[in-house]
DNA sequence: TCCTTCTGGTTTGCAATACAAACCTGGATG
DNA sequence: CATCCAGGTTTGTATTGCAAACCAGAAGGA
């Protein structure tokens, strides 16, 4: 029925924004890992890998604990609707890509 | 020697952009289009298609060229350095795919 | 001829980002 | 006990993405 460029366009930006693609893939290698940890393989500053996580976390995608007691300490991971939206783009953009190869235009 | 997920976070907004991953795809599988053509087929407004086109004309990704003379129309193709930028950044969303899937916390 | 409508786009206005830099806050340390 | 620093959060700002308003020229009718 659609175009798979019709498609691309409605990706959904919460997963598909860089910053965002990188925190959330490199949770699905991890299944857990604390905010220093994340900050340093994604490369990401500490404002900036704090207001994605706020972000993620608002989507459902993440869920962020912070221990207290002793040394603070915050804990991110994906919940399980998260891992599968993350793991179903990755799908859904190697689709997509497939799809627009193989496509012709439509004659009139 | 960075990690996957630094790749990720720099990957270029330019293409990456949905709209404009959807733009560049089409053209990718169409020498050449006119603006009315691939407004159908990204399913994008007027004005959307538009401003897409201009920023991607700037960054040398697409060239767009009015036919004066006769009914106004507008077409649009790939320069050959943007036909090469698309084709990589899909290329390199695979492989970070795969690498991210192989990736394993470096132990301390 | 003049008006009006349609095709084919561009410009404008505004809300939402993305990033960086300044700012907090509670333990550790001399 | 003062000061340092790990570990984050809030704030400020420039850039976006989108939609709606706008514009220009060709086609068609009276």
């Amino acid at each position: 029925m659609g175009t798979p460029f019709e498609d691309m366009a409605e990706i959904d930006r919460l997963v598909h924004e860089p910053s965002r693609l990188a925190i959330t893939s490199a949770l699905l290698s991890c299944e857990s890992a604390d905010f220093l940890f994340l900050q340093r393989i994604t490369g990401l500053s500490k404002g900036n890998l704090s207001s994605h996580l706020s972000k993620l976390e608002r989507g459902g995608i993440v869920t962020v604990t912070k221990s207290t007691g002793g040394r603070p300490r915050t804990t991110i991971s994906l919940t399980p609707a998260g891992r599968g939206t993350v793991a179903e783009h990755w799908d859904r953009l190697t689709r997509l890509r497939d799809a627009a190869r193989e496509w012709t235009a439509p004659e009139e």
